[in-house]
DNA sequence: GCACACAATATTGTATACAATCATGTTGTA
DNA sequence: TACAACATGATTGTATACAATATTGTGTGC
């Protein structure tokens, strides 16, 4: 299993440091959803108790990446279909209005700081890291809120884009990783402008793209999911 | 004290509904921000060990309504000045949308239900528990959203609900408790006609006289607070 | 008498121990 | 052989014990 994050196992692990490795491990597809968590393995993993596991494990079932099942363990979570199409429509409501803001507040800076996440995407796709790209591809509409200086959308956002992984892990049907770097690029140039209106726009078809780019129609649960596993892909 | 919820000190005391108890003793004002919540003394309490009662703290800290403070405990949150127009830009982007999803949702039932929430709220008005008619107001709005079928939207402002009422608690204007309730009443009835756009115009312009009525200049914090209750109103 | 340092106390943070629950494997019986 | 009841092991839930930190009280030196 590959859960080395930054600093695994070493000393002066906080149940939120255990979290943000989990969280950044989720984000970036090296757990899958459906992963148990055990709490006997993590805290062998991280060198503390399962005191500190809990924590960190009851602060990601807040965010609702994982869930926690009474008296049977902690697991990655898998969105349902409602719950996805629920996650992408808080989104536009919350995002476009906040893009425009940003672009309305955008310094110079700011915008250089843009234009370096989308340079770091391009290098981990170059990297063939797949994962770290949309890790970053997130962190880049968390950025986005940042700069409007509005941290409690930005934190009600922040958790959509880590379930909005999560969906992507589940029903993603494009094959292209690049297809939304055009709408970055657009963006970033509407923020520049400091052109709230178009920001507003873009970032509002850009969420739709990505909604649509969802295939409704998997049934994604491990109980299917081993239906299909096991019967082939006929009984689907 | 009066912490006195359902069922304080009885058996069967789960981190949940420790955090439930707590959740409306601060919505309804009983508990007022920057109120020291000590973990020995909620143990006592409720006859739970600390863990429980930490988990439960954990949980409130995650929505927001307390702040943890490292190695000092946990205080009812205050939020700032800047958090309260957050807060309330927040649900100024989820809330109308959401309010225009709910009115082509509605069903009769869900109408009946929201009549009888206001039902409820005056009572609690003419019974003098202003702290319970503020809950229950707030109640009303998450109704909204679930008529509007979109649990996602609804646990968001569930939370901006719990942290306006401490916003309220801090930063309230008005004398009146009874001005929004027009404004509710004038929902219902576009709700039940199923009018999405009068709807959603109703619930912006109730939440702009909401966030107009906060008290933009006073200042909040203890430390002030302290200030102004010991040198008199003059330092201020 | 005042300020600073130090000690005592109280409270939180973390780890460990025990209890309860669930999953699984085994055995007995029809 | 198939099924059910039970026993075993593993894992989580809760409580307690210990360590670390902050707060408060006391004393000493100037």
């Amino acid at each position: 299993m590959t859960l080395n994050a930054p600093n695994t196992g070493k000393a002066n692990m906080t149940a939120e440091s255990i979290a943000s490795a989990l969280s950044l491990a989720i984000h970036e597809h090296r757990l899958a959803p459906g992963t148990k968590l055990g709490e006997d393995d993590l805290s062998d993993i991280y060198g503390v108790s399962r005191t500190t596991v809990r924590t960190a494990l009851l602060s990601l079932s807040h965010q609702q990446i994982i869930e926690i099942k009474r008296n049977r363990g902690a697991f990655v979570a898998q969105p349902s279909l409602i719950e996805a199409h629920e996650v992408f429509e808080a989104r536009e409501l919350l995002e476009p209005r906040t893009a425009r803001s940003a672009a309305l507040h955008a310094t110079p800076d700011d915008v250089a700081l843009l234009k370096d996440h989308i340079t770091q995407e391009h290098a981990a796709l170059d990297a063939g890291d797949r994962g770290r790209a949309l890790y970053l591809s997130g962190k880049f509409h968390l950025e986005i809120a940042r700069i409007a200086k509005q941290q409690t959308v930005a934190d009600m956002i922040n958790v959509l884009i880590a379930r909005s992984s999560l969906i992507i892990a589940l029903y993603w049907r494009r094959e292209s990783a690049l297809c939304e770097s055009q709408a970055h690029h657009a963006l970033i140039k509407a923020i520049g402008e400091n052109d709230g209106t178009r920001s507003e726009e873009l970032m509002q078809s850009h969420l739709v793209d990505l909604h649509s780019a969802l295939n409704l129609h998997e049934l994604p649960p491990v109980e299917q999911n081993l239906r299909a596993m096991l019967l082939g892909d006929a009984q689907r």
